[in-house]
DNA sequence: CTTACTGTACCGTCTGGACGGTAATGTCAA
DNA sequence: TTGACATTACCGTCCAGACGGTACAGTAAG
């Protein structure tokens, strides 16, 4: 019954996120993370050596849970295969339909210390690249990643002040920019 | 010779911005905020009595600012009156070319609890619903919102990816759209 | 014997904020 | 004009509590 390290991590990295969400990214404190986990603070300082390292894990989750959905979505896990600029588009606004942001831990990293969200950037530039690199018209490109980045942010930090049929109005938008770059004859 | 209030008021506001932009936003503490604004701490507590009501005149301040700029731009300041969405695009463009982000003391108040961006929330909108009013083409407004909203977060939390090209593209692509919403002729 | 913890005790630091003081600036009656 | 009092605007100190992190003894499973 004793530990699994994996599990272990797991649940710890999800009860910060969560925790994260509902105290507020700035009061996240180890004591409160172990609770809500159901470890001990002795088991989470063996699993994250420090609060730091629990922040980068949880920023790096979070990147390579989206980019295994993209490459998952992309090579078409349900239907054909789709373009990565609508398989980016169709999993950015499935985020932000959560009712749970699942980056929230991101946003408590940024509380912490603005550089822990470096990878992300990082993350962000190379997908950009790849998609501009797929692209015949770069200037939409922008404009469909700037909009999504709006939603997502808006989604992010608690100001999503768009209603329904504005939402749908950005999203169909979306699709149709996604299905014009993918279809030739569309244009 | 004895102190003015409203100039240690603003002191302290712009002392807390600036900090907050280069030790991080959830390590804002007040005694740094004091010996930045040139005060001590028992008078940052006298000007504001407890560190939520600092954070909230934080979040006031950037709001009141942002709106009376965009007041001024859209009566006409230089140049003949423009559009509000012009006048929008414009001032968020500028806000964003700028290197110290103006709003970093939100993103401090972001760190210290979600709920001080309330009034942001409620003022984007209000905004947005009057752009809405003055608007012919809703769908496309919805897509420069957005936009502007990606350009603001990305500046905002250090994410800011885009090339000077690619940012010149997305302005010019904004402002085209303010142009022809504004002009009846130009569709 | 090792791995993966639990649990407790503890330390040094930092933080918000309460508090008592005080100099300068009004206010106002005599 | 002056002295008495009130208010404003701030200073400097102090403190209880929370926090990150360490240390270490114990334990249950494989």
């Amino acid at each position: 019954m004793s530990g699994n390290r994996a599990s272990s991590r797991e649940k710890i990295l999800a009860a910060a996120a969560e925790l994260a969400d509902c105290v507020g990214p700035g009061n996240l404190s180890l004591d409160a993370v172990a609770q809500r986990a159901g470890v001990s603070k002795g088991g989470l300082l063996y699993n994250f050596p420090s609060k730091a390292k629990l922040m980068q894990a949880l920023v790096e989750d979070y990147i390579s849970k989206f980019d295994t959905d993209l490459a998952a979505k992309s090579a078409g896990q349900h239907g054909g295969p789709v373009s990565r600029l609508a398989a980016y588009i169709e999993l950015s606004a499935e985020e932000c339909a959560q009712v749970h942001p699942s980056a929230s831990g991101v946003v408590a990293a940024l509380a912490e210390d603005p550089d822990f969200l470096k990878p992300i950037r990082n993350y962000k530039r190379r997908l950009l690249d790849s998609l501009k690199a797929e692209s015949k018209d770069p200037a939409k490109l922008i404009v469909a990643f700037l909009m999504i980045e709006g939603l997502r942010s808006m989604k992010l930090f608690d100001m999503d002040i768009l209603h329904e049929d504005e939402r749908s109005m950005a999203l169909s938008y979306l699709l149709a920019e996604a299905a014009a770059s993918q279809d030739p004859e569309a244009n």
